[in-house]
DNA sequence: CTACATTATGCAAAGATTTGCAATTACAAG
DNA sequence: CTTGTAATTGCAAATCTTTGCATAATGTAG
């Protein structure tokens, strides 16, 4: 069984329909890697399927969130992006307000958090889709980036 | 001094120019309270200010972020919204992807987090504007609101 | 108060994202 | 394989958000 195949199976088991479009879309994404945006797989997804429309898109990719094969972030203003869902290794995003540079964060830290907030507030945070804005080492480093503004 | 004119003031000293536009959208925001979108901003700042432009707005909003007076998150795939900072409680952000509800999150809670992600990859999570997704306590108990999707 | 450098605004256009609706299609059941 | 229902798609239009540029305004220094 391909990858593709093998994610269609997990996207039929969450109760989607498993159609050609989300099919493409999802080697698509599989066979990219990495961080991608929605214009990307598009532009990619329709040499294949010329008929694509990107609504379709939009609405397949937040379909692949809700069935929890791809997480989602949008850094900084730019375009949303998502990447699909390392099971091997999950883990949640860290992305920089300065460079836009995304990390990894290692679920383990998560899991302690989440058990306090959901012991407060009764509140499941989503540990896998989990996308935090901060500032990363370097920048947290280089004192020009924020404090003051006075350049 | 006004609330108006200490936010005003606020912003000057983080080397933000103080405009009519920008003292006006921070008094509007200020007496309206709680959680806003551009659009509610826009139309009752604009009947002081009938010049007011909605790019404006979106640049003033992105200022104010920056500068720390607000806080922004983007509820679901609705338009963002935002609230002023409260200085007296410092909290981030529950927002519940099934009901949209948004309740305040202890930065306390967040403080050891914090911490710990900075130790293990040197990243600075922003504490205050700090949005996290998820399910609030009474859809958690809902069962029917997510797994399987098979309701 | 005046002049200056820089930042902010308005406007219009572009880009990103969502939505309503009719036609099509996937999947389950017979 | 045929039938029926509910989900999905494409399309077009509506929203939301960002951006380039010329003009106007702010805050600083003389």
């Amino acid at each position: 069984m391909s990858c593709g195949e093998r994610l269609a199976q997990q996207l039929r088991e969450k109760g989607y329909r498993v159609t050609p479009q989300r099919t493409i879309l999802l080697e698509t994404i599989a066979h990219k890697g990495g961080h991608l945006s929605v214009q990307t797989v598009y532009q990619d997804a329709r040499e294949r399927l010329p008929g694509l429309n990107l609504a379709t898109v939009y609405r397949t990719v937040d379909s692949l969130r809700d069935a929890g094969l791809i997480d989602c972030y949008a850094p900084g203003s730019e375009p949303m992006q998502f990447a699909l869902r390392d099971l091997e290794n999950p883990h949640g995003h860290l992305v920089c307000r300065s460079c836009g540079e995304v990390s990894d964060l290692d679920l383990e830290l998560v899991e302690a958090f989440r058990q306090r907030v959901s012991g407060a507030n009764g509140f499941q945070i989503e540990g896998n889709h989990l996308t935090l804005e901060g500032l990363c080492a370097v920048c947290a480093a280089d004192d020009r980036v924020k404090p003051g503004r006075g350049g």
